[in-house]
This record gives structure tokens, C-alpha cells and sequence, in this order.
DNA sequence: AAAAGTAACTGAACAGTGTTTAGTAAACAA
DNA sequence: TTGTTTACTAAACACTGTTCAGTTACTTTT
């Protein structure tokens, strides 16, 4: 009896279809401007199908948010192999941010939009769980050897986070507009040069 | 010859009785949810008339986000009245936090959302600049009075920003849902409180 | 005062949006 | 060969931002 495991496949083959037609739609064109006629223009299939797969546009836009997760800690990887802890957690805020600038789109949906979140039920972004507790791993470590004074490591990651967060949600969404270009680039680079001393020093 | 005069202050009321009614619905029911057409019968007009007063959707956010800066100026009023020039920088902080949570959909449109920004010229975001160079101000006063080590004001105003913003715009933009209510604020407040003694130890 | 000109305003349309529903056609099970 | 389930879609619904021709109403000129 398999072929309720073929019709299964298939319906997993179709999501993902759709799925890699949303993801390539949002990232050449800006997630604002695709419509989930767009997306069923790209599939050859009608607009009325993509609701056979998803409740509505937010999980769609969820799943692909889950995808950037997925693109994410692949990125993330080889930061373990760093030996020395704090440096680790430098190169993780480099990595973030580089993730960033590199897929602005996937990292709105991931970290700025509110559309997506609509789709997750409250206390349950396990996406965004995990890659805290990656965080939170990497701070403990610091900790335990020393490197910070701070004993909380769930309370400093939390900090550590928002600092790097900061700098590339003004960045993408324009709110560093008042200084030129090469400036822009300076003042990323340095503040978040700054924020490594500091909490080297005072954390 | 006060007919023209008194035409141009027609236009302004006019122009400014379309910004209330924005304003009040978006607070009202999120910006989201707010359409030219619902913001037209509110002022008893037709949608059209709102085009003849604004270029378009965006230009009237960012109209709104203007306003919104002079009110979170006001807010940051009293902070002047500060003696201790690390204090000031703190309670600064509390009051861009609180300003957030108090008017979350004001402060969306002031520094998360993509939209209003498309209405304001690059390198010409005056509200921006000037708030920014608020903060820089006290900054160096902390270097001036050596609370700080390290030199450039800009540069260590743009670390604070940025990391005091990273709570907000997670907070706001519900990327702290993986812990409950109760822990959410506590990890708000200990990571603000967190951050300002580390850059008063390191920075 | 009458005619001409200007400014303010609107109805209706255009081209799109997310989403639902009734209906069809094909694949499967009995 | 039936009956049933599944996959899919055309068409509609109720919206959206925006434009434009056409209508008032007021102001200026004759």
C-alpha cells in the first residue's frame, strides 16, 4: 500500500515547491512586492492551490522565515571551531551582522517583520530559542573562564544580542540615512568594535 | 491683499486635520489596519482630497513620524534638568524604552518601519540628525567629565543606540516570545541595567 | 454685475491585494 | 462499474493605493 506514502511525498514535494518559488520571489524582489499571485504564477499553478498548503500569506511567510533559521546556522557552523570563547562570540555578532547585509530580506523576516510571527503561536519560535541558546552557550562559556564578571549568561546574551541586533535593524531599515555612505560603513565597523572592548572590559 | 494669506492657512489646517485623523487611527488600530479611505471618512472627505495635500501613502506617514518626534522630544524635556552626566545618558535610555512601550505604533513608524523612510530624501533625515546629535551631546559630556575612556562621542553614541534599540525593536516586534511575559520583562530591565554598568566599567 | 479664471473637491475607475467558495476532473477504492 | 476521495481552479468578495475627468464654489478681471 503505498501509495498514500507517494501521495504524501508529493504533497511535501509541492510545499517545498512552492515554498523555494516564495523564498526566490521575495529575496530577487523584495518581500513587499511579491503576492501570493506572483507565487502562483511562478508554479504554474492557481493562486486558490497555495491555500491547499498554507493557512494564509503569514505562514507562508513563517516557513520561509524557517528556512532563513536553517540558512543561518549553517553560516553560524564554524564558529565553533574557534577555541578561545570570547572570540568566539566576536565572530558570532560578525556573522550576524554579515548575515544580515547579505540577506536583507530573509533576515527581515526573520528578526524585523511582524507578518511572520503572526503564524507562531505565542512561546513557541523555537527557531528563535534555539539560536538563543547557541548564544547562550557560547556567553556561559565566557563565564566559566573567566572572561566575564557577570554571572547570568541568559541576561548578558539578551544584551549582547540587542547590541548587534541594534546596528543592523537601523541599518536596514534606514535609520542611519543622516550619514553618508562610507560613513555609514565606519561607524557599523567601529561601534561594533567598541561594544566588543567594552563588554571585554566592563562585563 | 489678506485672501491668499488666509487661503495658505486654510491649506495648513486642512493639512493638519488629515494628520490628526491619521494619526488617531493609527494609534487607534495599528498602521496596518489604517487605509487613505478610512483616514477620508474620518475627516468626512473623499480619498482623493488627501492626494491634493499629500504626494502619497508614505509622505503622510512620514508626516505622522515627524510629529511623532516632537513628541518624544518632549519626553526627553526633563532629562536636561540631570546634573550627573552618566545618569542623564541612563535615564535617556529608560525614556527611549519607555516611549516605545507607551506608543509602540509611533515609535514603529519613527525607527522600524521601511515605508516612511521612502518619503525622506537620503543623507536629509533632519528628525533623525537632530535626536542623534541629542545623545551625542550628553555622550560627550561623559567623555568631558570622564566617565568614559574612550574618545569619539559619535561613535560610542551609535554602540548605545544601537543596543539600547535592539531591545525595543525585539521587544516590539515580538522576537522575545520565546519566554513568557513575566521573564520578558525581567530580561528587559536586567539587560538594560546590565548594559549601562558594563559601559560605565568599560566603555 | 457679468464673464472669465482659478482652486478645492469628488465619483468612478484602474490595477492590484489576500482569501473563500462552489464546482470540476482525475485518481483511487469498492 | 460504481461511489468516494483528492487535487485543483474560475470566479467572486471585499478590500487596497492611486489617478483623472468633471463639478462646484470662490476670486479676479472686465
Amino acid at each position: 500500500m503505498g501509495i498514500t506514502e507517494r501521495k504524501e511525498r508529493e504533497k511535501e514535494e509541492m510545499r517545498q515547491r512552492i515554498l523555494d518559488a516564495a523564498q526566490k520571489l521575495f529575496l530577487e524582489n523584495g518581500y513587499e512586492k511579491v503576492s501570493i499571485r506572483n507565487i502562483a504564477d511562478a508554479i504554474e499553478y492557481s493562486p486558490a492551490t497555495i491555500y491547499l498548503y498554507f493557512k494564509d500569506k503569514n505562514e507562508l511567510l513563517y516557513a520561509v522565515h524557517q528556512k532563513g533559521f536553517g540558512l543561518m546556522l549553517q553560516e553560524f557552523a564554524p564558529v565553533s571551531a574557534i577555541s578561545d570563547p570570547f572570540e568566539q562570540l566576536v565572530e558570532m555578532g560578525r556573522r550576524y551582522i554579515r548575515f544580515a547585509v547579505d540577506n536583507p530580506e530573509l533576515f527581515d523576516l526573520m528578526f524585523i517583520m511582524a507578518a511572520p510571527m503572526e503564524a507562531c503561536r505565542d512561546d513557541e519560535w523555537d527557531e528563535g530559542k534555539n539560536a538563543f541558546q547557541a548564544l547562550v552557550q557560547v556567553v556561559q562559556h565566557c563565564i566559566d573562564t573567566g572572561v566575564f564578571k557577570h554571572q547570568d549568561a541568559e541576561v548578558a546574551s539578551m544584551m549582547i544580542w540587542s547590541a548587534i541586533h541594534g546596528y543592523t535593524a537601523l541599518f536596514l531599515r534606514k535609520r542611519m540615512m543622516m550619514f553618508d555612505e562610507e560613513r555609514r560603513q565606519e561607524l557599523m565597523t567601529e561601534a561594533f568594535n567598541l561594544f566588543c572592548e567594552t563588554i571585554k572590559r566592563g562585563l
